[in-house]
DNA sequence: GTGGTCTAGACCACG
DNA sequence: GTGGTCTAGACCACG
């Protein structure tokens, strides 16, 4: 499933960070699941374990999952959560930014309508 | 006008590249102006002349730049430009990421169609 | 293996690069194979880690290297990928030059065909 | 009928060059020819006087023109003139980088040599 | 005056 | 240990 592209310029943490929230978006990882290990995982993609951890970490900090020490690495429930308008901000600018790039390459606002369209239908935004 | 963010993660390289590109997409940079030089630009924005180099020949890459050897360099026509498909590509994925997550966060479809729609009016695209 | 004339006008990192692609005709450098670290070529040719890193980039922008962050530097497997048929009308274009150049010094055709044919001998082309 | 790319890295003085030895190979400039004079030709091409006149020196010294002070600027007759081996060397240099250049480009050999024969049959090489 | 090349060397992220 | 970014500053070609 999660893949790791090593000639990629992003971090391979960045990678596995973004592939697993994904597959929460899309509802293959849910609320209370279990990850594999971070050994268990390294193994699988070929990884170092310190990177792996990494990834975990980050998402632990960003309220993605939660690790119970001694028992493994969970997928947290964010019904109990508030929204973090601060990383929405952040992640708003890099929205624009995008959306920038893409005018500037020519794209319609209308073709860009239709890309949010199709990722909506692809993973089911809420 | 153009601001550099020296606290900011993001190379100074990309940060002036996406803001001539805005300029470019506001209108307030047109086919065929001339940007400040290489050793002007830099002076005004406290940095290295190589730093702003490097800004202009990325954004000579990606067309959107041209120099002229000893002369200046230019903002480019696009008119008689193909749209650069794979670019396009590249871009279309980094707006599915940001996408996702911005879904992570919670934030909704209808929202991100709202923020689509605040950039196109401040930056008036196609 | 790799020679560097410094008395010549070609930029250094040009020369570097014709010589890299070379070995990678020659078969001396295959898909894969993992080249000197910047800073170690460097040292080998007497110049600069910058001159070197902007040759690496160069023959990654031409799809000949791969740098992986952290790793190091390979050649790539042309395998995959499509001829680049932009670039072959580039190289199409010098190719005129050159031999306008030659008849210009009364090389005749015949000549040129026999450059063409040692060429190949000695690198093995398709 | 003369064209300079104003955008293009090489040099004008360069272009101007190989379009005047292009003409020649080609016929349309013959020897004895006179050249429109320097201030007329900076006219035509909306070009600065001193590059014209820096391109007719670099002509002059490479055998392909001759000036008579006070009188003008005409092509030379190469008949009496022995082969120049030493730029005949350099030029091979070059057509063997464009070759291997072409190889990488997964090239074929037949290709150079229908490349090579339309050149050929466009200029009417010797 | 303009951009291009190159050196010398610092600091950083990644793994 | 690896490549990436950035500074400071030199010298050069072009026009």
């Amino acid at each position: 499933m999660v893949q790791i592209d090593k000639t990629s310029s992003k971090p391979y943490y960045e990678q596995l960070a973004l592939s697993i929230k994904q597959e929460i978006v899309l509802g293959i990882l849910q609320a209370g699941d279990q990850l594999p290990s971070v050994r268990e995982m390294a193994k699988q993609l070929l990884m170092n374990p310190n990177t792996v951890s990494k990834t975990y970490k980050l998402l632990e900090q960003e309220q993605v999952l939660v690790t119970i020490k001694g028992k493994g690495t969970y997928v947290k429930d964010r019904q109990d959560l508030p929204r973090d308008e601060l990383r929405i901000m952040q992640i708003k600018e890099q929205f624009k930014e995008v959306v920038i790039n893409a005018y500037q390459l020519e794209v319609s606002t209308k073709e860009l309508q239709q890309w949010l369209e199709s990722i909506t239908n692809e993973v089911g935004g809420n």
